[in-house]
DNA sequence: CCTACAATTCGTCAAGTATCGAATTATTAT
DNA sequence: ATAATAATTCGATACTTGACGAATTGTAGG
């Protein structure tokens, strides 16, 4: 049962589904996923852990980096719980696009995606610095 | 997505997964699944509505009665949901216990386990009254 | 009509969860 | 060694969900 409902919870949030979708295609990163998602790094680290727990995919270190696969050797509820979520959800308008979003990510390397990223938090910070200072006025 | 969102939230409770398993050699009215996993009724018709609304089981009103059962005619996805969970967890030791658990229930009328519910609930109203009495003097 | 009653809806509270930013860890490169 | 950095863990917060009892709804019998 524990089984059961770790995939089950896994499988009942739509950005972990939306995870789980766009390995269809083969291994991505941690930063790709994030800028999939376009989600703090620790929220898709902690939907990555869940559905790891769920052994619905397995990570892979790298270096500094980390990959995520679908899970291969997976147990046959999870194998068929992988399936069924496939084969109904490929046909999803999100999902789709997510595919299309992916073909441009996967365009560069994981290096810039990173990048990217990084200076994109920097000017976050740096506005919601600014705004602190206007409130502390 | 929604769709496939309700049916992987309704999944992903134990007491849900439980009431789905008990309906699987027949209908039940909503006393006789109240018994089974004592709930509060409140809760129970809560369930029933989110297992209801995934188009898990379909709910058939009988006079005072509703009698709730698998979803017959449902789309392709929730049977094979249903077809998935019925075959990993017919093995799991909670949904055995549940099965034997129902056997007995079924051997009495539901007006039967319905006037004892009644009874019982009575008494713990009895109960948390005198608890009452005693915090107020 | 009025009472009894199975089930549902509503309001509330407690527990669980998704999200974020900050701090930490592990690894590469200077 | 030290700095930089990809990912994770931690702590806080807002939102969601499961549970209950009280009130409501709809139906059967007195």
């Amino acid at each position: 049962m524990r089984d059961f409902l770790s995939i089950t919870k896994a499988l009942s949030d739509e950005n972990r589904v939306r995870i789980l979708m766009a390995l269809k295609n083969g291994e991505l990163c941690v930063c790709q996923i994030i800028e999939l998602l376009n989600l703090a790094p620790s929220t898709v680290s902690k939907h990555m852990s869940i559905l790891k727990q769920a052994r619905l995919i397995e990570g892979d270190k790298n270096g500094k980096w980390v990959y995520y696969q679908l899970a291969g050797d997976a147990p046959q509820i999870v194998a068929e719980a992988i399936d069924w979520a496939k084969k109904h959800l490929v046909s999803e308008a999100v999902i789709k696009r997510d595919a299309k979003t992916l073909k441009a990510i996967i365009k560069q390397h994981p290096v810039e995606t990173c990048k990217k990223q990084k200076e994109l938090r920097a000017a976050r910070m740096v506005g919601a610095g600014t705004v602190t200072a206007k409130a502390s006025l």
